[in-house]
RNA sequence: GGCCCGUUGGUCAAGGGGUUAAGACGUCUCUCUUUCACGGAGAAAUCAGGGGUUCGAUUCCCCUACGGGCUACCA
C-alpha cells in the first residue's frame, strides 16, 4: 500500500432519507479516515435534478451529526476542494468528457429514448443475451461512431440533443482489487457504452465519480456492493484519463439485508416489520407519509451507532460487542469487513440501546424522565425522587420512555388495578391486616427504603404471617400492577402520606364482605 | 437470461489445514427474588451439497445448489 494521505467519502445523492446501510456506510469512512488521521469528506451527488428531494441532504447531516460521525470537508462546512456538491460542479465535468471524445474512448450518440427501447426491443427478440449499447449494437445506432462526420457536425450546431457514451473496448480483461474481495474480474464485452454525459448538460454519476473523486485526490472508495458491478466501468475510465497511478483503492461492502425474507433492506421494510429503518424520523414532503427513525424510537445514538457498526464488521479476536465510537476508531479495520450481506436484527438492535442505558447514571436517566414528563404536562418530581425513579426502573427498560410507561404511578393516579393478585388475596381478614400494617407505617419516622422494609418484615413476623400474605397486595395497592420495583422502593418512592393514601384508596375501591 | 459477489447455529459472528468450532442476541431450563426485570449457572442449535488437493479439510481448488447485487440520459 502507498503512503498516500488518507481521504474518504460519503457520496449520497439527495433522493430521499438514507437508511441504516447508507449511515452505516459512512461509518466505516469515517472510521477509516479516523483510524488512518486522514480526511473524511461528503459529497452530495445531485446529477440527476429530476430526482432531488428536499431535506434529503439536511435530513443525511442530521442524522450524521446525531450519530457522532463528523466530518471535515463537505457541504455547509466546505474545504479546500470544494465545491461539495455536484451541481455545483457542474462546469467541471465537460472538459473531462470532451478529453474522452478527443482521445477516441467516447462518442457522441443521438439516439432518443424511443429508439433505444426499440433497439432493445429488437434485439431481445432475436434472442440475443445482451441488448446492451455496446460493441455490437452501437454499429446500428444514430451515433459518431456511424454517422459521417458532417453530418455528426451538423447534427452538433443544429443544437440537437445528444448524449456522450464510453467507447467500451470490445474484449479486454479488467482487473482490480477490492479490499474487501480480494481481485475482481470482469471482461469489457459483458460491459455496456455508459452515458458519461447526459442531454441536460450535466454528467452521469459515473463521470462525476470519477472526476470528483480524482479531483478531490480520494485514496480509497468504500462504498455499498451496488456498485460492484460498474467498478470496472469506472476503472477503465481512471486508465482513459490518464489517472491510473492515483486510482483510488476500492472497498465494496456487504449489503444490509432484511431481516425475513429475502432481498436488501428497503426502506419500505421498517413500516411493514414494526421497527425503524431510518435514523430520524423523515416526513416525505410529496406524500406527507412519515417514518419513524431509531432516535424518535428512543434509540440512544452511540448504540445505534455501535450496532450498525457491526452489522458486517467485527474486530475479531475479542469477544467485546460495546464499543465507543473511539474504540471502534481505534479497532477498525476494512480487512475485518465481511463479505456476506448481514441481516438487521431488531431485537438484538434493542439489546444494544438496553445494555447503553443500563450503564447510564440515573441522574442522566432523570434529566431524560424529565422532558418527558413535561410534554405529557405532568408534574415533575425533585431531581432527587426523580433520580429514585430511575433507579429503580432503570434495569428492566430498554427505552428511556419505558421508565415513564412502567412506572407512571409514580406520577399519576393509578390506573387499574390487577385483579388476579385482588380477588385471591383480599378479604376480610386481610383488610384488617392492613388497617394494622397501615398504622405501623403511620408511626414511622423515617421512610426510607430501609426502614420501610425493616417494619414490614417485621410486622409480617410479629403477625405469623407469609410475605405472600402482605407484599403482594402492598404492591398492587401502591402501583396497580403485580410487576415493578421492589415494594419498598415505591412507598419511599411515593412518601409515606401517598403511600397510606394509596391504602385507603384501595380499601374504598375493593369493599370486603 | 447475462455478468459479478457471497454461503460457519434462527440472527450477528470468531476462527482459518489437525480446535471439545469462541462469544453475543433470541429461545428454553435452573437459580436469586414478594413480582417483573437485572445478575448468575446451564441447554438445544452451525461449517449448504458433491468432487478434488492433502496423512488430514470448516479452512485451499473446482462444480452444483441456494442467496444477493447489477443489467436507465438513477444514483
Amino acid at each position: 500500500m502507498t503512503e498516500r494521505p488518507v481521504r474518504v467519502r460519503y457520496a449520497p445523492s439527495p433522493t430521499g432519507p438514507q437508511h441504516l446501510g447508507g449511515v452505516r456506510t459512512a461509518l466505516y469512512n469515517y472510521l477509516f479516515a479516523r483510524k488512518h488521521k486522514g480526511t473524511f469528506i461528503i459529497r452530495i451527488e445531485d446529477t440527476d435534478q429530476t430526482r432531488f428531494v428536499p431535506g434529503a441532504e439536511a435530513y443525511m447531516l442530521d442524522a450524521l451529526n446525531w450519530c457522532g460521525i463528523t466530518y471535515d470537508e463537505g457541504p455547509v462546512k466546505g474545504g479546500a476542494y470544494g465545491p461539495y456538491k455536484q451541481s455545483e460542479r457542474k462546469s467541471m465535468y465537460r472538459q473531462y468528457a470532451d478529453q474522452l471524445l478527443e482521445s477516441g474512448h467516447a462518442y457522441y450518440a443521438f439516439d432518443t429514448a424511443e429508439e433505444l427501447d426499440a433497439m432493445r426491443e429488437r434485439f431481445k427478440a432475436s434472442g440475443m443475451a445482451a441488448a446492451a449499447y455496446n460493441a455490437v449494437t452501437r454499429e446500428y445506432m444514430k451515433n459518431s461512431l456511424v454517422l459521417p462526420q458532417d453530418e455528426v457536425k451538423a447534427r452538433l450546431e443544429q443544437g440537437e440533443p445528444y448524449v456522450i457514451r464510453i467507447k467500451m473496448p470490445r474484449k479486454d480483461e479488467i482487473k482490480f482489487h477490492d479490499l474487501i474481495r480480494g481481485w475482481v474480474t470482469f471482461n469489457s464485452s459483458q460491459l455496456d457504452d455508459k452515458v458519461l454525459f447526459k442531454s441536460d448538460g450535466m454528467p452521469t454519476y459515473h463521470l462525476a465519480n470519477v472526476v470528483d473523486d480524482y479531483l478531490m485526490n480520494i485514496s480509497h472508495v468504500i462504498r455499498g456492493e451496488e456498485w460492484l458491478p460498474s467498478a470496472p466501468l469506472h476503472v477503465t475510465l481512471y486508465k482513459f484519463l490518464g489517472w491510473e497511478s492515483v486510482m483510488p483503492q476500492f472497498a465494496h461492502l456487504p449489503l444490509i439485508l432484511r431481516p425475513d425474507g429475502n432481498g436488501k433492506l428497503s426502506k419500505r421494510d421498517g413500516d411493514r416489520l414494526g421497527f425503524p429503518v431510518f435514523p430520524l424520523n423523515w416526513k416525505d414532503p410529496n406524500t406527507g407519509e412519515l417514518s419513524t427513525g431509531f432516535r424518535e424510537r428512543g434509540f440512544f445514538p452511540e448504540p445505534f451507532t455501535n450496532m450498525i457498526a457491526l452489522l458486517g464488521w467485527h474486530p475479531g479476536h475479542m469477544q467485546q460487542e460495546i464499543f465507543t465510537l473511539d474504540e471502534m476508531v481505534q479497532l477498525f479495520s476494512i480487512e475485518h469487513v465481511g463479505k456476506s450481506g448481514a441481516r438487521f436484527d431488531y431485537e438484538k438492535a434493542k439489546w444494544f440501546n438496553q445494555e447503553y442505558l443500563k450503564k447510564l447514571d440515573a441522574s442522566v436517566l432523570a434529566e431524560a424522565l424529565k422532558h418527558i414528563l413535561e410534554q405529557k404536562n405532568i408534574e415533575v418530581p425533585n431531581a432527587e425522587i426523580l433520580g429514585a425513579i430511575c433507579l429503580s426502573l432503570k434495569e428492566r427498560c430498554t427505552f428511556v420512555h419505558e421508565l415513564y410507561e412502567q412506572g407512571y404511578y409514580f406520577f399519576e393516579a393509578i390506573r387499574d388495578y390487577d385483579d388476579s393478585i385482588v380477588s385471591k388475596k383480599w378479604n376480610a381478614i386481610a383488610k384488617e391486616r392492613f388497617n394494622l400494617l397501615a398504622d405501623t407505617l403511620a408511626t414511622l419516622e423515617a421512610f426510607d427504603i430501609k426502614s420501610i422494609e425493616t417494619a414490614i418484615l417485621q410486622f409480617i413476623s410479629s403477625n405469623q404471617l407469609q410475605n405472600g400474605d402482605v407484599l403482594p397486595l402492598l404492591r398492587i395497592m401502591l402501583s396497580g400492577t403485580k410487576n415493578g420495583p421492589a415494594v419498598y422502593d415505591i412507598a419511599s418512592i411515593l412518601g409515606k402520606d401517598k403511600t397510606l393514601e394509596r391504602m385507603r384508596i384501595f380499601q374504598q375501591k375493593f369493599p370486603t364482605a
